[in-house]
DNA sequence: AAGAATTACGAAAACGTTTCCGTAATCCTA
DNA sequence: TAGGATTACGGAAACGTTTTCGTAATTCTT
């Protein structure tokens, strides 16, 4: 069970410490001969070199701290699969910490990791007070944010257009000739939701059709949320022909109050969502929504980390990538 | 950005870094007075302990590595979810991977996470291949596997019990009056998948129906496969009234196919899933299926492998969790 | 009040690496 | 072949902790 070290390896070999470490790290200053003999040594005594003895003197870890509200969520737990994934590949280790959705555990988890010495912590927030919460912590150590729009913030970010994702929702939805379409949001008061708010008024307005609006009491999109909303909505008169909805999670709560009230999706309503989680691909759901594109998402946020990393003064950048249509059954060309 | 370290605390506070090492961690040997100073000095001068060099000389890192086939999948991140969160709680952090499905990968993290230094690995194995595979190295470092059945195998792990979850299926179904069942299963070499057909099989033998069998051709179990599968079925003659899947995402590719045979579920077929991932509770779906209770396995194998590190020489000990039945809508009483 | 026990602290080693500096031995150059 | 440059290696410090051991100073015994 105890490893062998490196200092195993240089009595063996009955050369220094430094001879090995040499050997191992590909330097140059060594003899090809002795390198040689030193790497068959390491291969045939099993020797595993100690990432936490290379950090102590290297002072970095190659760890990344993430913070995530919860992985249940299918549309963090992409984001995080991609992350690790190019992390690793960068040569980074993930250190992956639930906040839970609660704000103070979200700070506590950054001490944490602070502690833990990793290069920088990647956030999937809980919500724009996040930033607030952790004003003075990010400070300490490489941040960035991912998923929400932090503005003109101090801060560096990677999210996605959402102005943008709406007007295209919108517009796609008056291109099936829907000109009575109701927006689903929900009460939160994100910077995300807002301007995807705003991209459904801009869109409505330069279209020239009416915008119009329902809130969530909610302040989380679930769809719960959205089911209620909804069943409310059916129960009284409803005269618009599309519904787009703030995220996909309220969607999916739509179409069960819309099942319910006998209403077909997408024969009498269209709907769509905004995210493209995965649940929207499975067939029984088959949600036309915007998609994040959480690939691209999750190699920006690793490379800008990164970049950080490299320039802990340099001025502070953000990316904003584009989201995209992804076509399904939820939504059609209205009929006449 | 550069720490304030213990030293820096020795040096202000005028004592030996001993001294404030036992102030920290609470130990007796120190006056009451001269605690306190020490610590309202760490705290102004905003002292984090460095969890790497504390490594070091205490030979653990109270890191825990998780490696799993894909975050992606739902029952993965729930599992996921869970054992981060209660081994936070038991002093422990998390080193996530992704093995992407990949034998290969899945080894060479495993060797990453060893040189990472961590207590422990957790492992939700791709398949039971995964054991051979990494049999030379589980010696290495306390490891615990999850989700899959290993037998009489010489590890600890945690696993539902497939055939009773089988078996209460069936008995289900068989009690809403179907006797004519179908079983979905995919031609995997997972211990698993056959120990859910045994308890099918098991189940049709005492309530004295005939079991019948319908295997995909894939090996993993994906709703593309239920569906080809399904469709294929629907396309020939269908005499049953109910089909009992081997996993969740089967289920939902016959919900597909279903619906393009216009065979409503649960009118005309009843159907059932196991796992009870997230998706089957989302109101289209609603799909009745068998819980794996993935709290307690979550918690389960944490205990489990934090008693295999405290006593790395004891013997291998498995933990078998009860499935139980979620009633949702896809499943109905047979009328006649 | 003298010896023993206890308390409160300092000195220093240890954990497993990397790297800086020094230095023999070999090489090249004129 | 003498001199400097280069090569190949060893010694030792450093990273930030914890812990063992030692020892003054204090307290408790009778």
């Amino acid at each position: 069970m105890s490893m062998v070290t490196l200092k195993d390896i240089a009595k063996v070999a009955g050369v220094s410490y430094a001879t090995v470490s040499r050997a191992l790290s590909g330097s140059s200053e060594i003899g090809e001969d002795t390198r040689k003999r030193i790497l068959k040594l390491c291969e045939e005594m099993g020797y595993t070199p100690n990432a936490v003895a290379r950090s102590m003197v290297m002072k970095r870890t190659n760890i990344l701290g993430l913070i995530v509200a919860s992985l249940d969520n299918p549309f963090m737990s992409e984001l995080t699969t991609n992350i690790e994934i190019y992390a690793r590949r960068c040569g980074y280790n993930l250190m992956v910490c639930n906040s839970s959705y609660d704000v103070d555990l979200e700070k506590e988890v950054f001490t944490l990791l602070v502690g833990r010495q990793v290069d920088g912590i990647i956030l999937l927030p809980i919500s724009s007070e996040s930033y607030e919460s952790l004003k003075s912590l990010t400070a300490q150590v490489p941040t960035v944010f991912i998923s929400e729009n932090l503005q003109d913030l101090p801060e560096d970010y990677v999210a996605v257009d959402n102005r943008q994702g709406m007007r295209i929702a919108t517009e796609y939805l008056y291109s099936l000739g829907h000109r009575k379409i109701l927006y689903f949001g929900c009460r939160s008061h994100s910077v995300t939701h807002r301007l995807r708010l705003d991209g459904y008024r801009q869109a409505c307005e330069s279209l020239g059709i009416e915008a119009d609006v329902l809130y969530s009491p909610f302040s989380r999109s679930s769809h719960e949320a959205g089911y209620q909303l909804a069943d409310e909505y059916f129960s009284g008169e409803h005269a618009h022909t599309a519904m787009l909805c703030a995220t996909d999670s309220l969607a999916i709560g739509v179409m069960r109050a819309a099942f319910e009230h006998n209403i077909s999706i997408p024969d009498q309503l269209s709907l769509m969502g905004f995210d493209n989680i995965s649940f929207a691909a499975l067939p029984p759901i088959n949600l036309t929504s915007i998609d994040q594109p959480k690939q691209q998402m999750a190699t920006a946020a690793v490379d800008l980390l990164l970049d950080r990393i490299a320039k802990p003064e340099a001025g502070h950048t953000s990316v904003i990538v584009p989201p995209s249509l992804v076509e399904r059954r939820s939504a059609k060309q209205l009929s006449e």
